[in-house]
DNA sequence: TTAAACTAATAGGTGTAGCCTATCAGTTGG
DNA sequence: CCAACTGATAGGCTACACCTATTAGTTTAA
C-alpha cells in the first residue's frame, strides 16, 4: 500500500470526478485510474461506483475512506513535526562536563543559554573525562565540555576557551603579596593536589615535573572548593582554574609565570549527527560576555 | 514518503541494528540504509545515530517514531477494516421496493432476511417504478426490487420469482364458487385498478386489452389494500398478484385461465460494484421456504 | 600489532512500478 | 445523430527500489 494512492482516494472522494482529481494530485487520468484501481484489488474492496451518474464512494468506500483520512491526516503530523524539529540542537541533550569546570562554568551561563536555545533541553551530568569517553561511545551524552586531552583525538572537538590555571594561596601566605610566581616559587609549599581521574589534577602534576617541582600528594581532595578551604586556613596551596577564582575569604590568587593553561572544548563523537548544533553552541559559549569578563 | 520506509525505521528501532532489521524486512541492509537516509533527507531529520557502538534514536528520532508507530497503527486499522468488508453484501444498502410487493413480501422474510446476512444493513423505499430507475442511476439505491418490464434492459437483471395474477372477488360475487376464470368472464364486471404509475396496473391493463376487456377506470386506487376493500363490499372485482393472497373476509381469490404472471427481479445498475451480493440475495430469495409456499 | 569479524555506507547494475500519451468504449446532451 | 464528455485500456518510458559486491571503519581475538 502507498500513501500517494491514499490521496489518490481522497481526492476522487473530494471532486467526485476522476479526471478533476487527477488535475488536483497533478498526475494524468489514466494513472490515478490506474492505481485506485489497483489500490482496490489490493485491499480487496471496491472502493467507488463508476456506474453512477456522479462518481460516488460505495459503502465499503465511505467507511474506508474515514480511515484513509486518519492515515493522511497523521502523516501530515509527521512532516509538520520533522519540519519544526529540524533545528540543530532540539530536544532533549545530554551533556557531558567535568567537576572542574562545572560549578564555575554553568551558573554563569545556564540561565542565558536556556533563552538562547529554547527548543534544546540541557540536561547536564558532571563526570570525570574517561567516564565521558565510554558515555559518549555509548550514546549516553550527546556531547561534553572538558579540558583537550590526547584521548580526544579520536572525537570531535570544538575550541571554546583557554584558560589559565592560577595559584590559590592564603593571604597569610608568604606568596600572598605577589602578584606572579613561577613554578619553582611553589617548591617550598604543601602544594595540595585531586584526587585520581580528574584531568586537571594530571595536567597540573605533568607540568610540576617538567618544571622540577615536587608534589607531596600528602592529600587529594575530592574537590577544589575542599582544597581552597585548606588553603584558607594556610594548609597549603593549589592550582585553580581562572574561571575558579572567585573572592574568596582568606585566598589570593596569584598568575604562574610563564603561563600554564588548559583548552576547554566541546566534544562529541566524530559522525555524531548534529555536528552543527555542537559547532553552534561552542561559537556562542566563547562569545559570551560572562565568560569573557570571567578570563581575564 | 513511503509506508515502506517507515516500517523500515520502526524495524531498525526495534532491532537497534541495521542488517538484522534489513533481515526483518526482507529486504538487503543496503536498501535499508538507502531507503532510511533518502526517508532522512526528505524529512529534514536525522532520525538514527550511527556513530554509537549500538545504533541509537536520536532525540528527534525518538519524537518522528511515535507518529511514526501511529501511522503504522491506522495502516494497519484499515487494512483489517478493507479485510472484514470484503463481502459482498456489506454496510448500509438502500434497496428500492414497488407497492404492490413491499407490503406482501417484506413481512414474510425480513426477519429471516437480516439473520442471513448480519454484516447488512437493508433499508427498503418503496417508490414506483420510474422513480426507482432514476434513483439507481444517482446512486441513491443499490438495487431494487420490482416487476420486469421493457426499461430493464438497460440494468442488470436477476430473477427471483414469477407470480401468478389472481382476481379478488367477493364471496357475494356470482364468479366467487368458481377456481378458475378466463379474462372474457369479468367484462360483466366492475374492473377495479391502482392509478397510474403502477406497473402492475399496466400490466393488468395491457392483458386485459390484448383479450378484448373493458376497464372502467371509473375508480382509481392508490393501494392493493383500498381496491380489496372496495371488492369486500361486492363493489367490483381487481387483479391482486398471488403474494398479496392471505386470507381476507369476504374475499374470494380466483386462478386467471389462461393464467397470466409477472416476473419479479432483482434489479441494480449495469456495473454495480456487487453484483455478486445482488445474485446471492436474488437466489437466497428464490429459494426461501416462505415465498415458496406463498407462491403456490 | 596484526588478523579476523563485524558494523554501516557506497558503487553499480537490474526489473518493475508509476507515470505518460494515445486511444477506446460508453454515456449524455444539443 | 453527432459532438463532447466520462472512465478504462494499451503500450512505452523512466525513475527508483532492489539486488550483489565492495569499501571504510571499528571491535575483538590471537
Amino acid at each position: 500500500m502507498n500513501l500517494k494512492d491514499l490521496e489518490y482516494v481522497k481526492a476522487i472522494a473530494q471532486h467526485k470526478h476522476f479526471r478533476k482529481a487527477a488535475d488536483a494530485c497533478f498526475v494524468s487520468q489514466p494513472t490515478l485510474s490506474g492505481q485506485v484501481k489497483k489500490l482496490e484489488q489490493e485491499l480487496g474492496v471496491v472502493l467507488f461506483d463508476r456506474s453512477t451518474k456522479q462518481v460516488t464512494l460505495t459503502a465499503q468506500g465511505e467507511r474506508l475512506l474515514t480511515q484513509i483520512n486518519v492515515i493522511l491526516e497523521q502523516t501530515q503530523i509527521l512532516k509538520e513535526l520533522a519540519a519544526t524539529s529540524n533545528g540543530p540542537l532540539q530536544g532533549k541533550l545530554k551533556i557531558g562536563i567535568i567537576p572542574t569546570i562545572a560549578p564555575y562554568l554553568l551558573p554563569a551561563l545556564l540561565t542565558s543559554m536556556k533563552a538562547a536555545f529554547p527548543e534544546s533541553h540541557f540536561s547536564f551530568i558532571e563526570m570525570q573525562t574517561a567516564t565521558i569517553l565510554e558515555a559518549l561511545d555509548d550514546g549516553e551524552l550527546d556531547f561534553a565540555i572538558l579540558a583537550d586531552v590526547p584521548e580526544l583525538k579520536n572525537y570531535h572537538t570544538v575550541n571554546v576557551y583557554k584558560e589559565d590555571f592560577m595559584v590559590a594561596v592564603s593571604t597569610d601566605n608568604s606568596l600572598a603579596s605577589h602578584k606572579k610566581v613561577a613554578l619553582s616559587d611553589l617548591q617550598s609549599c604543601n602544594l595540595l593536589m585531586l584526587s585520581d581521574g580528574h584531568c586537571f589534577k594530571d595536567q597540573a602534576q605533568k607540568f610540576c615535573f617538567s618544571a622540577g617541582v615536587d608534589v607531596s600528594n600528602q592529600y587529594q581532595g575530592n574537590s577544589l572548593e575542599t582544597l581552597l578551604a585548606l588553603v584558607a586556613i594556610n594548609d597549603g596551596v593549589t592550582f585553580v582554574p581562572k574561571l575558579a577564582c572567585a573572592k574568596r575569604a582568606g585566598i589570593e590568587y596569584l598568575s604562574i609565570f610563564p603561563n600554564q593553561q588548559r583548552n576547554v572544548v566541546l566534544a562529541c563523537r566524530k559522525h555524531y549527527p548534529h555536528l552543527a548544533g555542537v559547532e553552534q553552541l561552542a561559537q556562542w559559549l566563547a562569545e559570551h560576555p560572562n565568560l569573557k569578563r570571567a578570563l581575564i
